[in-house]
DNA sequence: GTGAAAGCGCTAACAT
DNA sequence: ATGTTAGCGCTTTCAC
């Protein structure tokens, strides 16, 4: 036994045949035992558990797919951006969480906003999972109109949409409130004191980006500010821009007092650029969304934290109910974000 | 036409038969429109092509695996540990990337270090992974022995090992080095004049923590400091403990005027102690992993950073080149790390 | 260039 | 409590 090839372990993938044939008893024998099924003696547990282990047999859950009445193949697929980004890495992981709990395997496939023809990638993605036969997808998608998918629906895909509501298809969608949570993060600034405060948005054909936009000019035209002290910057993907966009702002005649940057990786270069402008303790910025070493910065930066754990659970939690059966209204589930002062959204206004 | 089910696409999933019915062929040339294979001339694949779309036909490749000579599924699984982690979320996405482009698609499945009994959690995973056929598995294991996957690998599952060697397997690994990096980490404390410096590590059950300690023990002691002057503080999982731990290093006769946090959770944890402490200036600090915040802290966090885009992708080359049946000897896989200077790594101790 | 028949590994339905 | 037969949707083989 040098390197077990004489080991009495089998080098091909063994079938249930092999295992019936070892175990001496027939195939379906060894498909009750396991599929956990009732009616199998004990001894005969023990007989085929033996060959299984001899082996090494796996049970081909593809093959048995095939002829299954439910036809269930338990996976699901996951189309979300990067796991790169902290939010989504959360999202992921409670659904994850979730699915393995429940027996069902999780594909994975990331969809970078920046990419060339990101609706491509999405159908392609998509298609690779229909393929497979997925159960459900759980989708932040990219593209303008998802009507595209209805067909796989009718045929009986469950789906479920986060942090997006779902265009042209009728579907389950999971997200925080996104025109609320910036109209809290407006006011937060508002009562605070401030009068002239930016905006610091994402690419406007993002339907988050709208709607948080939209947040903000809300809040900002119930506290009667006229748009001119309300200036916004929109789709600043990049540090340099996050400095230009700055400067570009405090050359304003009034420059704004403080900056609500609508957008994670927005924050960060905001927090960037108003440290390189010497600036960062006398100009508030509320930022997008948490992250682990927001209390670390100096100030300690002021978010509206959304909940992608929950998002997560809830889009799951959804997804399983669908493939469980519920044929209730599709609906749009909205989770709750929280201010989380932290020091940078509490600099008053210089006049205070 | 009101509610779609009077449209010409069908509720119930179609197969190969609807197809080739629809459009009045053999299945088998169906199979090779849908395969891309040749010999079908143009009008019969526009022909079939038309039936495809009308009934919104996706081929089922579970179903074509069972007969298909190679018996690929063009699926991998990925154990890593939580894509909250931003290291695994680097990883991952790496990886994934480079399968997608390779038509394979990608089970995710976290493996959070804390779990009550991790191994259960790690062959349970695996065993869901086997059962769905998979070509390959990349593995960050927490398991101490891998043994047990010998028999799966002799059946044919490839398998890549990422941050961390197999033991008690021959497979391939990706890493970074851990050792050499933690003694890179101290060397350029010890090069900025520090005698004594702290180490905080992760739990010693913990392979890659055991490197790092033992990376930091040679660069002391080549560097001929006493023991006493290289205090150790392992399996610091809280901040509150980052405080005690810190507290104890302070109490001594001598405290350390610098620290090394051996792990990407325990620096941002002892940036934290250090600042509350009030000794963020005073004292050296050099942490392990990088993160996007890290220039953003004041001072800046010097850190040993890792590539995992790197690590990632190299992994998920060995896989593919192993399905393609690359039979050379596994070996071991070092991706460089490099010291990033920020600021706090580089803080001279009192006497300098 | 095309199609008919067999069978991949399994489960459903029906024996016994 | 156990086995036998058919067939899931596809690819293979081989015939035309």
């Amino acid at each position: 036994m040098i390197d077990g090839s004489s080991h009495a372990t089998a080098d091909a993938r063994p079938t249930m045949k092999h295992v019936a044939a070892l175990a001496g008893v027939g195939v379906k024998t060894v498909s009750r035992v396991m599929n956990n099924e009732p009616n199998v003696s004990q001894a005969t547990i023990a007989r085929v558990m033996d060959a299984v282990g001899r082996l090494n047999y796996e049970l081909d859950v593809n093959a048995g797919n095939l002829k299954r009445a439910d036809r269930r193949t338990m996976t699901i697929g996951l189309v979300l951006g990067s796991v790169t980004n902290p939010f989504s890495g959360l999202v992921h992981r409670a659904i994850e969480e979730y699915a393995w709990e429940r027996g069902t395997a999780v594909y994975a496939a990331s969809l970078d906003d920046d990419a060339t023809r990101p609706e491509a990638r999405e159908e392609t993605l998509i298609s690779a999972f229909l393929r497979r036969r997925v159960d459900g997808l759980i989708l932040t998608t990219t593209s303008e109109n998802q009507s595209y998918l209805g067909a796989a629906q009718r045929q009986g895909t469950k789906m479920v949409f986060v942090d997006r509501q779902p265009v042209g298809l009728v579907a389950d969608a999971v997200l925080s409130d996104n025109r609320a949570s910036a109209r809290s993060a407006t006011e937060h600034l508002l009562a605070h004191g401030h009068r002239r405060i930016a905006y610091l948005g994402d690419k406007p054909q993002n339907w988050t980006s709208r709607e948080r936009l939209d947040g903000f000019s809300a809040a900002m035209r119930d506290a009667a500010i006229p748009a001119a002290d309300a200036p916004i910057e929109n789709g600043v993907s990049d540090v340099v821009e996050a400095d230009a966009a700055l400067a570009r702002l405090l050359a304003r005649p009034h420059p704004p007092t403080a900056v609500f940057a609508a957008q994670n990786l927005i924050s960060l270069r905001m927090v960037k650029a108003l440290r390189t402008a010497g600036v960062h303790q006398r100009i508030a910025l509320i930022g997008f969304d948490d992250f682990p070493a927001a209390d670390l910065l100096d100030p300690g930066l002021t978010v509206v934290s959304q909940n992608p754990t929950e998002i997560g659970r809830l889009a799951a939690e959804r997804m399983f109910a669908r493939i469980g059966g519920d044929t209730s209204a599709a609906a749009v589930h909205h989770v709750p974000t929280t201010v989380v002062p932290r020091g940078s959204g509490e600099i008053p206004p210089p006049s205070a």
